[in-house]
DNA sequence: GTTAGCACTCTCATGCATTGAGTGCTAAGC
DNA sequence: GCTTAGCACTCAATGCATGAGAGTGCTAAC
């Protein structure tokens, strides 16, 4: 048996029949709804065979037909690159080009996704061990207390508090952060963590300076803090927005999904089993998860300086508008891309 | 018709017996699970008063009765103050004792809150704006912004990035930081924005030094970017926790609920119409808001050297375990007091 | 004042027949 | 040989009747 382009016409209104209303599709449903210029009898002999082919599946005899998962990953193939970006103003007005705080543009993506698509967004912080250090600056709390503020090369800024066994003295923070900033500037955190904590340790202890001593207090506790600070970040927006289909009608099931979402490392780890290309589909049974054996994931990537530094992805049912979710997915991805370059990219390096 | 302490036995008996099941329940099951030495006749004869006086309705003729809003507010009150705070030791593990940043308790106060109770928790977050500064630091970004940090005298730290138009000179940041924070630490923010906006700018341009301009520059835009951030922070967990509760197995009304209480505004302003004591409860039809004509709020608030700074609350059915609920309330806002009492109040001034 | 007995009410589950949508097959038509 | 009208068949969904069960109110006896 073989694809022709009658058996093509009739599986994606097949398709895009189910996708609008989620009700099992018959021959004459199809046939009164297209204009193919055949009979319903026609129509079902070629729905037969798509069934046979593995693309059409029925609940039950008399209800009508049904796309495999097969029958939407050819369908999302055939698409193609053809997709265009779409509702770019709406998310550029919403999301705000000019934004300050990397955190405050997920978040924001995250909203307008979920928003546009009606189905749950995903986004995935940067994380910060493989960034490069920019500069350091301490400043005084309390007596026991001190903010350490981290500037990133990408402009991304962390803070942490540190608390102190001795305190020091105001007047020697910025002198110990001038210190902190030349010699671990240029270092990726991690490695400021791990591997050259040694020998940094070492550099900074052989300073012939006056506050030798408080950064010898000091340096444990940023070191054991700096790590803690690294967990990876997850913006979820629309988690409920399941509710409104009818595939959830049924509560166990519409539960079991939310607390897989809920839990920040299952979708993290969903996260990593998808691939890295700027776009990637994931269609039911091609999850690596069991709960998500009836949803589909379509996840974009996100850069700085041509670098993926994190993704985004929408969740929905298998029965999902992909041509509308992919082209906003696109878009979301290629804003968000564009006000990154704008605002954190290397040319405003300092 | 005057209560007295059989019809008090009996109502309590349904009432604790219903927050249970979930079940209507009969006279037949009072006689049996307690034993109160009468029958069911006679339980019946008293639940026909308890009726009459509005304690308790039947939804049809052959189910048992359920307790009203008016019963429910009954029992609550007659628990009166005896309630203790229990699970200290499984809340302060969870929320640890060491904090530094107010955020991270508050996210992990709502969590263990919705974790205990298995219903919704809100943490209202504590507005800045009458909060007074103790210093501003600022550190350079990139060649046109910097970050503002500000310290709070309660410890509390923001972050703002302001985006210059003219760029200030790296080394000019601490001069100017510490002007800023001479001139204006002990002030409100709130009052820094409004009042003395005018004033104070006039005393920071008269300052005779080589600065001067680039604070010039710098003041419009951190005036501007100082009430952003101030909108009023919310915290929830648990939101999904409804879908646990037979009274939510109806979808549409679910779905009301969820969209009400994802609503940051709404939520926020529900917490201004509930009391100011150090324990609120609002059952089903004393709740303002139409959305919540089946639940109850449980709040409580959080204080810091003695001023409430924020509150805390649990929404569920108005068939709530409210003994457990109140008690799990008190002890996570006690917990939440001793942190903030230990970690950023006064007695911390450097 | 308490309670056993009883008629009454109302929901819920069950079973059964009906309806309708959809299919596959066959035979006739182009 | 492809297309299609006709028809028997299947199966979920719907509506309806029925009985069981839980609960009540009332009455009369204790």
């Amino acid at each position: 048996m073989v694809m022709n382009s009658r058996k093509m016409k009739i599986l994606k209104a097949i398709i895009n029949s189910y996708i609008d209303n989620g009700e099992a599709v018959g021959s004459r449903t199809i046939s009164k709804r297209y204009d193919f210029g055949i009979s319903p009898a026609t129509i079902r002999n070629e729905m037969s065979d798509l069934e046979e082919m593995g693309f059409l599946l029925r609940p039950h005899t008399s209800a009508g037909r049904i796309p495999t998962d097969k029958a939407y990953r050819y369908y999302v193939d055939s698409l193609g690159e053809k997709i265009l970006p779409s509702h770019i103003n709406e998310i550029r007005k919403f999301i705000q080009i000019e934004v300050n705080e990397i955190d405050l543009l997920l978040k924001n993506s995250a909203r307008i996704l979920s928003q546009l698509t009606r189905y749950t967004s995903f986004i995935v912080a940067p994380q910060l061990k493989k960034t490069r250090v920019k500069r350091f600056q301490l400043v005084p709390v309390t007596s026991d207390k001190v903010l350490l503020v981290i500037v990133m090369q990408n402009n991304i800024i962390r803070n942490i508090i540190i608390k102190l066994n001795k305190p020091i003295p105001g007047d020697q923070l910025n002198r110990i952060s001038k210190i902190l900033t030349e010699k671990l500037s240029g270092y990726r955190l991690e490695d400021i963590n791990k591997n050259l904590k040694r020998v940094i340790t070492e550099e900074i202890y052989s300073i012939k300076d006056s506050v030798n001593m408080a950064i010898r207090d000091l340096i444990p506790y940023m070191i054991g803090n700096l790590m803690d600070m690294d967990d990876i970040n997850l913006y979820s927006d629309g988690i409920t927005n399941i509710l409104n289909f009818p595939e959830y009608n049924d509560l166990s099931k519409a539960k079991e999904f939310i607390s897989f979402i809920e839990d920040k490392n299952s979708v993290i780890s969903m996260f990593q089993t998808v691939g890295t290309h700027d776009l990637d589909i994931s269609i039911g049974s091609e999850n690596m998860y069991e709960e998500l054996r009836d949803s589909s994931l379509i996840t974009a990537t996100y850069k700085l300086n041509g670098r993926t530094i994190g993704k985004i992805g929408v969740i929905g049912p298998t029965r999902m508008d992909y041509k509308n979710v992919i082209s906003m997915v696109k878009s979301v991805s290629n804003t968000m891309n564009e006000i990154i370059e704008k605002n954190f990219s290397d040319k405003n390096k300092e």
